[in-house]
This record gives C-alpha cells, sequence and structure tokens, in this order.
DNA sequence: ACTATAAAAATGAACGTTCATTCATTAATT
DNA sequence: AATTAATGAATGAACGTTCATTTTTATAGT
C-alpha cells in the first residue's frame, strides 16, 4: 500500500463519517471532533485533508453528486431513442436512490438548506446535463411535452426522492413493483 | 392592548424571526442572541415562552405545517367530486407555496434534515388526512389511480415543492400559465 | 541488511470564540 | 405594594482551528 492510497484511504473515511453524521445530526450539529473519531483519525488531520468544515462539507457534496450522476448515466447513450433512454436514466436514478440511500439523503439534505454555498450548488446541478440534452431531443421530435425542464424534472424525477424519503422513514416499503409502477407514472408525466 | 395579545405579538415576532433566520443560515447556524435580537426583545424573554432552542423550533414548525393545511383545504368540502377538489387543494397549496414562500421553505427545510424531532413530524404529518380520503373517495369510484397515496402525493403535490424551490433560487419564474401546465401534470399523473 | 538522518504525516492539548441557558436585577403592570 | 414581565451580564460547555510535539515513512551511507 503506497503513500496516496493510505491517504485516499483516510480521505474516505472522513467522507463516509460525515455523510453519516450530516445525515443523523445535519451540518452543523456534527462537530470536527466526532467526525475524526468516526473515521479513526484524530481532530487535526482532517486540516491536511481540507481546509475547514466548509470545504470539508463542499468536496463530500461534489463527490456524491458526482458519484450520483455516474450512476444515472450507466448504460446510457445520446444514440438512444428517447423513451429507452429515460427509462435507463430514470430506474438508474431510482436505483441509487434506494441502494445507496445514505448518499442520495446527505444530496436531499443540501438541496434543501443553505449548508452549501452557491458555488458548489452551480457545480452540481451542471452534471444532469445530458439527461436536459435528451428531453430537448424528445421535444423537437415530439414525443416528449413542450414544458420547461424544470416541470419535468419535478414531475418524473424529483419524485422519486420523496419516495425515497418514505422509504427510509420505514412508513413505505419500496417492492420492485413499486418501481415499475412509479416509473409508469413518470412517463406518463413527460410524455406527449 | 391587553396582556395576552402583546404576549401574542412577541410570540409571533419570535416565531417571524427564527424562520428567517433558519431559512437563511440554517437551525444550528441561528444563534437565540440573533432571534432575540431581530424579534426585539432580549436573550433571556424567548425562555419565558418557549422551554428551549428545541421547543421553539418544533412549536414554529407546527404552527406553520397548521397554517399550511389550513390554507390548503380551503373552499374545499368533503361532497365535492373528486377532480373537483383535488383542483382546489392542489391549487391551494401552490398558491401557498409561492406566496408564503418563507413558510413554504422553512417547511420543507424541516421535512428533509434532522431539525424536528418524531413527535413532531408526526403531528405535521396527520393534517393531510382530508386530501388522503379524497383520494380514497377517487379510487373507489374509479376516478383515480390505484396506487398507494405516498404515489399519488409524489406525483401531484410534491414536485411543487421543487418548482417553488427554483423559483426562490431564481432560475425560474412561475407565471400563472405554468401553474396551470403544472396543474395539469399533476392530475394527469394521479387520474386513472 | 542495518543505521542515521531527513522529511512527511499525524497527533491532541490548548486557544479563543461562540453559544444556549440562567438568574439577580430592573421595569412595567395590576 | 405586590405581582408579573423583561432584561442582559455572567456562566460553563462545546466548538473549530492551530501548532508544538511525536510518530511514521523515505532516503542515504556504510
Amino acid at each position: 500500500m503506497n503513500i496516496t492510497s493510505k491517504s485516499e484511504h483516510k480521505r474516505k473515511a472522513l467522507i463516509d463519517a460525515t455523510i453519516e453524521l450530516v445525515n443523523n445530526n445535519g451540518f452543523h450539529a456534527t462537530p470536527m471532533s466526532k467526525i475524526a473519531k468516526m473515521a479513526g483519525v484524530s481532530a487535526g488531520t482532517i486540516y491536511l485533508y481540507f481546509e475547514n468544515k466548509q470545504d470539508l462539507v463542499n468536496q463530500v457534496y461534489i463527490e456524491v453528486k458526482s458519484a450520483f450522476t455516474n450512476f444515472a448515466f450507466k448504460n446510457y447513450n445520446e444514440k438512444m431513442p428517447v423513451e429507452e433512454g429515460f427509462k435507463i436514466i430514470w430506474k438508474n436514478i431510482a436505483k441509487f436512490k434506494l441502494q445507496e440511500f445514505e448518499e442520495a439523503y446527505f444530496l436531499s439534505q443540501c438541496d434543501n438548506t443553505p449548508i452549501i454555498d452557491e458555488p458548489g450548488r452551480q457545480e452540481g446541478l451542471r452534471h444532469l446535463q445530458p439527461l436536459l440534452d435528451l428531453w430537448e431531443r424528445g421535444i423537437n421530435e415530439g414525443t416528449i411535452k413542450e414544458v420547461s425542464p424544470y416541470s419535468l424534472y419535478a414531475f418524473s424525477i424529483y419524485p422519486v426522492a420523496f419516495l425515497m424519503n418514505m422509504q427510509q422513514r420505514g412508513v413505505y416499503k419500496l417492492t420492485p413493483e413499486h418501481i415499475e409502477e412509479a416509473y409508469e407514472m413518470a412517463w406518463n408525466s413527460i410524455k406527449k
């Protein structure tokens, strides 16, 4: 094990600890000391990897967001028919939100609070471009409703976040049949 | 002006200050001293009206949530046709989220973070019962899709929260036409 | 292979600040 | 004069961050 991978291992441990603690307690109720303890390093060590607490949470956000979008566009390419492409992306997103719900919940917390500063937020948004492109293509060829991408997102992708929240809170169990049913509703919402 | 109304005035000022500061800075980054200053009272006075910081935010949550549901069911009654009832409730909710976006944003922050403890959350949920009843009626008479209320909510009501967020972040302007368009998508999502 | 030395990484006690909360005192109301 | 409401300085705990010190790793010489 060389230096780099050992450092990376510690960085990873710090990021994982941050996600877990912020999910359970919120950003400001998560002290650096606890993050350090959970990651198995001492308090000062965090500052070898991150400038300060804000920098830490920003980096975690960007990293998780990027893992999310990588996941989202797996097996997708721009040449696909619109409906097929949408189905793949939608199911990827649903899978990510259910399978990696710690990461997903962390993102939803960041996206709904003032934790992340505006630059970090911008950075995170750019990653969904392929989906916006797909929708544009769909609109041009007449298969997608001619509404703004915000509406398309709100009615097809965003609902997954709600279902994921309910599932995590234990009031709702998402079976494969539920996923299929939800997908049908999502596609039905945006198809022309 | 009697004692009660004067007290109420101060309580109101504290609640408003809490909403504004928590919206801008988050719960834990909002010190009691700032809440006091913005409300025009001294630090110690808060503790005449609220047990502690957690109690303060819980009470704000419950109060705002209840204002929200009052708003949601305005002009609605259980005898209405399902479609009409849904339209009224949906539009009320949309109107609330856009008109009272400070309150709405506060709620979305509470619903997406560990700020509020579980009892407070439960309390907030119960208020939507009339909408659940309406959906059940719709399912029984065959006008609403036979899916779980979570799915119905996710695809018809929840998207409004996203649009509201975008509007508040300034990337999206919600005109009355947008609202109408969004309503059509919402109803289309859940109607059989 | 072993040792000596230098460089890098990691530590954790200490610091200064901020915060929620308290309470002795003052002001307002009855 | 008595009661209630409000104050704001004081308190002690907790926090983010720093830095003098220690530990680990890398390098070089024998």
